[in-house]
DNA sequence: ATTTAGCAAACTCCTATGGAGAGTGCTAAT
DNA sequence: ATTAGCACTCTCCATAGGAGTTTGCTAAAT
């Protein structure tokens, strides 16, 4: 796996130049680089050996290089630079979370354009697996004659909001009785098992129209939110990029990657499994199981507890260096703005993954 | 503005045939339908008139015709066939609204979803405008220290929520006393006008620091309303039409499209705008003041009070009688459905047990 | 006054051809 | 191991010709 010294530095050259300009790559341009350190003859060499070892590759038989997944995929591990946000983008982003954030989905959606915006990708944010989350207690409130409210508040501090049509009218009593019956008897389950929950009508003395309503519209609830909603931004980014490489291949890759995103579950679920267990950020190059994203590369970075995944997807040549220092600096804001709102909830626990 | 007889038949048949097929329109294919009782000459002649009026043009000098915009306009002013809702769909809309839909969003999501479906258009729902609702009440509950929930319920049902932290923790007792203050001040203000309140801090024995905070945060959550979010589906369902018509412009035109959807309040304005003070269903031909959309067409409808509209947009070539019949019946159905849910806010005293 | 038949002209679409330019692979020399 | 030099390959562009449509026009027919 490893590659004499200069085919590296020329391997790096053909990916860095690849990124940029996207065109293939030839040996004169590397040599402007260099210099005449070597001339472009021994530089033609090292491609071909490259070539021969599926690093590179040529879209016809003369013409310049260009990278293979291999060469990608090389490519970010062992000879990519760090690049380092620039003020600018540091500002941009934390001018973006200083601004009061009411909801844990505004930030989401805000985390999402940040990521699309500065790398000139898709970006993207997977909520966390709510389903993995505690019942905290539940909220019922009369608003309407016949009218009742729910909210859900989950340990991770996500409220979920619905509305009970119920057949009789209830007093407000009645209400706070049920209330207090449902979260004494659900608090600290999971949103999973209390969708597996099966309803025993007669057992005990709940209140049972509006209790088995209530518990029907918890299910509901639950069964949405476990259905992560993917927030997805700049989709408009890549077709410049797409356009540029592949002009009459752009508008069917567009749609594929289109199509893809859309299934969000497939996609959500791909993603999370891709990463495993890994922490920090993982690079993938184009190496995604899901048909319609396995042309492209995904950089993402996993956040606060629960399996939260956000990133960016792109083109495979897309700037690496910097989507990576994005993506993780915008981890970590993201991930500490979370810990700062759900702290009164979680009264100061601090959970490690 | 009229045409003689043949002259109508002959552009209907220019019309339809290029709705269906997507190419443009000889002399002789209009004869197969005619079969022979006049001659492509007199056709031809009939499609000079009307190339001379402006209602259909050759893409090059020797082509078969392709209808203008005026062609379309006329043919749906006058030429439409009314296409009935085959029975497959229309259960399929019945079925999609049958299950108990518990939040106004969903259902309308749900709606841009068929409208897209079935049409193989974009689909489209504009929310209506909730800034000029009244409100109801708010609600507020601690849901954990130093964290309060708060609810807001307008006359129309809708609901949106938020949390406001706060710097000391507050009692129940004094949180249902500023629920109180604020319900009894605000009740009947429209969004709009809560929205403008300008705050007197010091007038009068109000809770200052979370009442300010309540009012700063319901003015937060107004302004994000106000800005109706577009519900959007079906994006896809016309890219293989643009990359048959035009495949080296579908990308651009694709692209001028989304960028226009995404920019949601410019488009609902523009909308809202066009439908004027116009009943009943509207076809808009390519004649949208909007950049982006000026080459597509709508077929929109309202809804329920305070300017909901919804319908379908798609390129120029659109099956009209498809989305008209499909945009009434989904606007009624989606009406009633949205009085049914309102019903017991709106109906004021109900009777006790 | 319409309608028709017939024909030349216009234009697309496909294929082929040729030359300029860029880049490579190979060979022989360093 | 590296380099210079050259033949070769392939794209890209412009040009050209042939097949196939479809039209517009003209003159004849209804």
């Amino acid at each position: 796996m490893d590659l004499p010294d200069r085919q590296k530095l020329v391997l790096k050259e053909v990916v860095d130049r690849y990124i940029r300009h996207h065109e293939p790559v030839s040996s004169r341009m590397i040599l402007e680089d260099y210099s005449a350190l070597v001339s472009s003859a021994t530089i033609r060499n090292d491609m071909n050996d490259l070539e021969a070892s599926n690093y590179i590759r040529k879209p016809y038989s003369s013409s310049g290089r260009v990278p293979t997944k291999k060469g990608y995929r090389f490519f970010v591990d062992w000879l990519l630079d760090l690049s380092e946000l620039t003020k600018k983008e540091r500002l941009e982003i934390v001018e973006a979370y200083e601004v009061r954030c009411l909801e844990v989905l505004e930030a989401m959606h805000k985390t999402a354009f940040l990521l699309g915006n500065i790398t000139g990708c898709v970006g993207f944010v997977i909520p966390p697996r709510w389903a993995e989350t505690r019942l905290d207690h539940i909220i019922l409130a009369r608003i309407a004659p016949r009218l009742i409210l729910f909210v859900i508040v989950s340990s991770i501090g996500v409220i979920k909001h619905g509305m009970i049509p119920v057949e009789k009218d209830l007093s407000r009593d009645q209400i706070e009785q049920i209330m207090a019956i449902i979260n004494s008897n659900l608090r600290g389950m999971t949103l999973e098992e209390i969708g597996k929950l099966t309803l025993d009508k007669e057992r005990d003395g709940w209140y049972e129209q509006l209790t088995r309503d209530a518990l029907f519209v918890l299910r509901h609830l639950i069964k949405q939110q476990v259905r992560r909603e993917l927030c997805l931004e700049g989709i408009l980014n890549i077709t410049d990029d797409l356009q540029q490489v592949a002009p009459d291949q752009a508008m069917e890759q567009f749609v594929q990657l289109i199509h893809a995103l859309h299934d969000e579950e497939a996609f959500a679920k791909t993603i999370v499994q891709r990463r495993a267990n890994e922490g920090g950020v993982v690079i993938s190059v184009g190496d995604c199981s899901l048909p319609g994203i396995a042309e492209y590369s995904t950089v993402t970075a996993s956040y606060g507890p629960h399996s939260g995944v956000l990133g960016v997807i792109g083109p495979l040549w897309m700037d690496y260096g910097k989507a990576l220092s994005v993506t993780s600096y915008i981890a970590n804001r993201l991930e500490a703005l979370l810990v700062a709102s759900c702290a009164p909830i979680q009264g100061g626990n601090k959970d490690d993954e």
